[in-house]
DNA sequence: GACACTGTCAACCAACAGGATGACTAAATA
DNA sequence: TATTTAGTCATCCTGTTGGTTGACAGTGTC
């Protein structure tokens, strides 16, 4: 967590009383609560400003604004996605990891989820992008849909299935007890109970066995 | 489209000027094209009667405010709900039509989506309604979750399966491209293509035949 | 046709949002 | 230490929001 101090000089960053990266930080940290907690139209400069405990006038002179915060939160995280992912490890494995970074920690989820809500079929690619009639399909193809691509090859995966598709029903079934709590909750399951981490995930595990060919 | 007419009396509702029924109906019908594209906190009543052609009093008139709205809406929903599901149809054609029920209006999804996010751990079950440690589990089962559990019985479904975390991540997985379009798109797939709604249905159906016991 | 009632609306209002401004001061530098 | 720079904040400003008010007109009744 904290920082390598040069034994010298350098005073501990965290007592100084002002210090532009941590205040940075801070509201990053609190934007990311806020946002994922209330989305972007529901979320407040001032109770961000308030969770950071620095004045709201730095989100402005910071990021630009409410927008900017936003903004640089999304560039924040995808920075550091991408972390989980072996392609060496089941399919099986890898689909309970993703449901324990999930439920872990939702917030990153959340934020996922309102973006996809409020996503207004987005700046479709350049026109000087346009693909000939010539070259269909996949215009290259993301990794993580390769890799399910490639385990369908290894027969861990039954071969009627679309791999981009099954990826993103997979996606939404690991993300069902953030997106849809009062549902589960209609159904009697209890999302916060202790065990259900782990519970959902074995769940998971067991669907995706079913899929191997 | 057009509504029978009686031949003698009964003046047809929509050419008269003032018709309360109508006027509210037809701010429902906005409230659900706007609550379902921006959210609660994202709707803007002056959108809503724009969209409705009335004035934007009209909704503290009829619904008590804005939030009043909301609620009217949600109950006109739960009113004419449970339309689908036949018991008697194979699990796989049961998904098969819930996926052409959401991607062909997905308003109501998105409304159940928004509802999940802003979901605050809801109001628990009165004290009275706490169960003894005796009797354990499911406190009434929705009927959803029991047909789902006899056609595991049936052996429809592979019995190491939880029918209520199943169902769960079904509706999360038949909801997937409302989610997360963007999600989708990143993929390389085209949710607003003309034959993915079928597509995806397809592949639903699919999956939902290995999961068979 | 007169009248009361209900549906409708334009205009106004208070609350609140996000942002701008300028003062103040800790930290860096010479 | 003197001076500059950068970080922080209290205050104000403007636009927007949901809601209220009161006038007015269509509708049904006698």
């Amino acid at each position: 967590m904290s920082q390598q101090r040069s034994p010298r000089r350098a005073p501990e960053p965290d007592q100084r009383l002002r210090d532009a990266e941590r205040s940075r930080q801070q509201l990053l940290a609190a934007a990311l609560d806020e946002f994922a907690a209330k989305g972007y139209a529901g979320a407040r400069v001032q109770d961000i400003a308030d969770r950071a405990g620095v004045n709201k006038q730095l989100i402005p002179y910071y990021f630009g604004g409410k927008e900017g915060l936003y903004r640089a939160l999304e560039q924040s995280w995808l920075d550091q996605e991408a972390a989980l992912g072996g392609p060496d490890m089941p399919f099986e494995t890898l689909v309970g990891e993703y449901v324990h970074a999930t439920l872990g920690d939702p917030r990153l989820l959340r934020l996922l989820i309102w973006d996809g809500l409020t996503d207004r079929g987005e700046d479709a690619p350049p026109a000087s992008a346009a693909r000939e009639p010539g070259e269909s399909g996949t215009p290259s193809e993301p990794p993580d849909v390769a890799d399910l691509r490639r385990r369908q090859e290894t027969g861990e995966i039954a071969p009627d299935l679309d791999p981009a598709l099954l990826l993103l029903a997979m996606t939404a079934a690991i993300a069902a007890p953030v997106v849809l709590p009062q549902v589960a909750r209609r159904m009697g399951i209890d999302t916060s109970a202790p065990g259900f981490e782990a519970r959902y995930a074995e769940q998971m595990r067991r669907l995706v066995r079913h899929l191997a060919g």
